[in-house]
DNA sequence: CCAGACGTTGTT
DNA sequence: GTCTGG
DNA sequence: CCAGACGTTGTT
DNA sequence: GTCTGG
């Protein structure tokens, strides 16, 4: 589901944005991808973190378990294994985005159409995660829930998205807060357009990725 | 009880 | 560390 | 999430 | 088909 998305919004503005007090230096992200160094914010400090979820028992070096932990479903979290430490801390962060992708599986053709998702209500916002930490390396994971039917048709699940204003209160609240505020999150004002192949590949992270394309429909030769 | 997994999405 | 399966 | 690799022995 | 790397 979620397992690219974008921040090229300047550290600046993320500071203004989500009221934190320090500053650490980033540049524009337009193919964020799991295992690597994004921003994230715990209650009032930008830091930087690797996506992608250690639990507490793993082992630091265990990337692969790492890259399989880069979203935690909102309905279970509070009885897995992996996360149960996590969520019963408090241990919840958010990922500051301008937007994400999904890709569109089209069963007959068996083609994928990357698609680019943003809110028509706030041009930043965050993702909903929780984070983990192993001596100097702390990692995060998206947390996800039914999609809104604003963009069901392209997948059926979504990320926990929160507006900067509900920065305060996801961090205030007990377990039991924070399991309403995700009840609570929607897409309603999600939307979306196809963007180009290029996106698949991460080594491209550029501006260009972001942009609306026409859907060709390719020719089957046989 | 111990051993072994510990996740998601999507597909079947 | 904690849950699930056997 | 997608793209790309997917193996060993032995030699340098 | 499935795992790894990014």
């Amino acid at each position: 589901m979620c397992g690219r998305y974008t921040l090229y919004d300047a550290p600046h503005k993320l500071k203004d944005l989500f009221g934190t007090g320090n500053l650490p230096n980033f540049g524009a992200r337009y193919n964020a991808a799991p295992l690597q160094e994004m921003p994230v914010i715990v209650k009032n400090k930008m830091g930087i973190a690797r996506w992608g979820f250690l639990p507490p028992w793993a082992h630091e070096d265990d990337h692969g378990l790492c890259a399989k932990m880069i979203n935690a479903r909102s309905e279970t979290v509070a009885d897995k294994p992996s996360f149960i430490e996590s969520w019963q801390k408090g241990r919840r962060c958010l990922i500051p985005a301008n937007g994400y992708y999904e890709w569109q599986k089209d069963e007959t053709s068996k083609q994928k159409q990357p698609y680019y998702i943003t809110s028509s209500r706030h041009d930043c916002f965050a993702f909903a995660g929780l984070w983990s930490k192993h001596n100097d390396l702390v990692t995060f994971t998206i947390l996800t829930k039914e999609a809104d039917a604003a963009i069901a048709h392209l997948h059926h699940r979504m990320p926990i998205m929160l507006s900067p204003d509900e920065k305060e209160d996801w961090f205030t609240a007990n377990t039991e807060g924070a399991a309403a505020i995700i009840q609570s999150a929607h897409g309603k004002d999600l939307v979306f357009h196809p963007v180009s192949d290029d996106v698949g590949k991460v080594a491209n992270d550029s501006e260009a990725l972001i942009a609306p394309v026409t859907i060709m429909q390719q020719q089957t030769m046989f």
